[in-house]
DNA sequence: ATCTCGGTATTGTCATACAATAAGACAAAA
DNA sequence: TTTTGTCTTATTGTATGACAATACCGAGAT
């Protein structure tokens, strides 16, 4: 975790975050007072509220007058906030909140390669396949670029969801690029680059080029199979 | 909208939120100063401060010293926040992000209910069985009870949902709700109960119930598309 | 036992002051 | 002329202290 001393009301939200995260202070339960964060972090109570503030509006918690600030349910986390899922990657149930965003990407991105076939204007169909050629380039490379190579994927990836022209969906992206960054971080080891998804790439390319939704959703099915496969072997621990 | 007076900061923030999704301080624009929001609200700057926490935190605005605040590309806005999409919907363009949520649940829930079907426990089988009982009743009665058959349809999608055991998938029943109950707000008047629509949600928990995710995506699939045409039929104003 | 009421802990808001930051202007040097 | 560095200054960042508003909790009354 990058301790960017940037703004001190940062630092103390993630501090705060952490704590909630890794279960220390789970919901329902109070956490310090206001005064008694001042002096534990040795800083104003400025800072401490601006903290509180971030967090409250990404539903973790919720202050009261007399009552103090109360951690709420885990059904009112904002776990689609990008700042959120890295917090819960680096402090939490690693593991759990992984599985289920490659989860979530694996029932969205089929058909959002669809939509992507049907509406990509030319510049951004030029992005995706420039994407796909350093794909190709890095893993050709000897030895292959694995860093290059899964910038790169993110790059192919997030070009087709900008490609729907949904600001709605465009966002996952922001939730999908923390969740591979926070991954290669960790698991880059067990990174083999699978000849079939990078067929199943280039495919995709084809696909959208051609106007072809159906069949960029056919191949977009398969990498999320090869996926779940992948983190499937990770989480068993055979990787 | 509720103008709950609960927190200042909030009412504040609302109403910058406002501007900014209103178009009226677009991207790149710099927000006035803290002591201008002062005067202009008459509240203290550490309201004004809380409120600029706020919109910070979702990605909505970027301060620095001497610079000011400034508001940010719209890709950095987090529109997967439910506050944020009720800001969008009441104050934004309506019919786009409505629209572009909607078009985002068509790409989810086909999967999500095939992830349901597997997952589901008995309780909350349960839970999709009533829901789905309630909008039988709801629409039998004479005349249609169109609010309680609104609000039985989103408990009926936001329990599969919650049978995904997805947290972050779960999260998005947020988003839906808050647009649903948005939506229903402005066009009760072209609600009409399609009999189709009716048979393919009651199709579903069979399908959940004998756990075949198939039906259970296919039945899906004709929500979508049913909820498709009537999204165009708006946006055109057929209604 | 139930209700009322006041004490009190805690957050909400205000006011003021100073520190840190970074943009822009101006001057000095190449 | 261009570059470089310094200085000024506008704006946010942080600290401090005070009071208001809120709502829990217990004491006392019925």
């Amino acid at each position: 975790m990058v301790l960017k001393k940037r703004n001190l009301f940062e630092f103390v939200a993630g501090d705060l975050a952490t704590r909630i995260f890794s279960g220390d202070v789970g919901p329902g339960e109070r956490l310090a007072t206001e005064f008694e964060l001042c002096e534990e972090f040795g800083v104003s109570r400025t800072v401490i509220r601006d903290a509180l503030r971030v967090l409250g509006s990404k539903g973790l918690i919720e202050s009261r007058p007399h009552s103090g600030t109360m951690v709420r349910g885990i059904e009112n986390w904002n776990l689609l906030d990008p700042q959120m899922i890295n917090w819960a990657l680096n402090m939490g149930d690693r593991e759990g909140f992984f599985t289920m965003l490659m989860e979530t990407r694996s029932a969205l991105e089929p058909s959002v390669v669809e939509i992507a076939a049907l509406r990509a204007t030319e510049p951004e169909i030029a992005k995706i396949d420039a994407a796909c050629r350093a794909m190709e380039d890095t893993a050709a490379q000897e030895p292959p670029n694995l860093e290059g190579f899964n910038k790169a994927d993110i790059d192919f990836h997030l070009a087709i969801l900008d490609a729907t022209h949904n600001l709605i969906l465009r966002q996952f992206g922001a939730l999908i690029r923390v969740a591979l960054l926070a991954s290669f971080g960790l698991a880059v080891e067990d990174q083999e680059i699978s000849q079939e998804s990078m067929a199943a790439h280039r495919a995709i390319v084809e696909a959208i080029k051609s106007r072809n939704p159906a069949s960029a959703r056919q191949n977009m099915e398969m990498i999320a199979t090869i996926l779940k496969e992948k983190v499937h072997r990770r989480h068993v621990g055979v990787g």
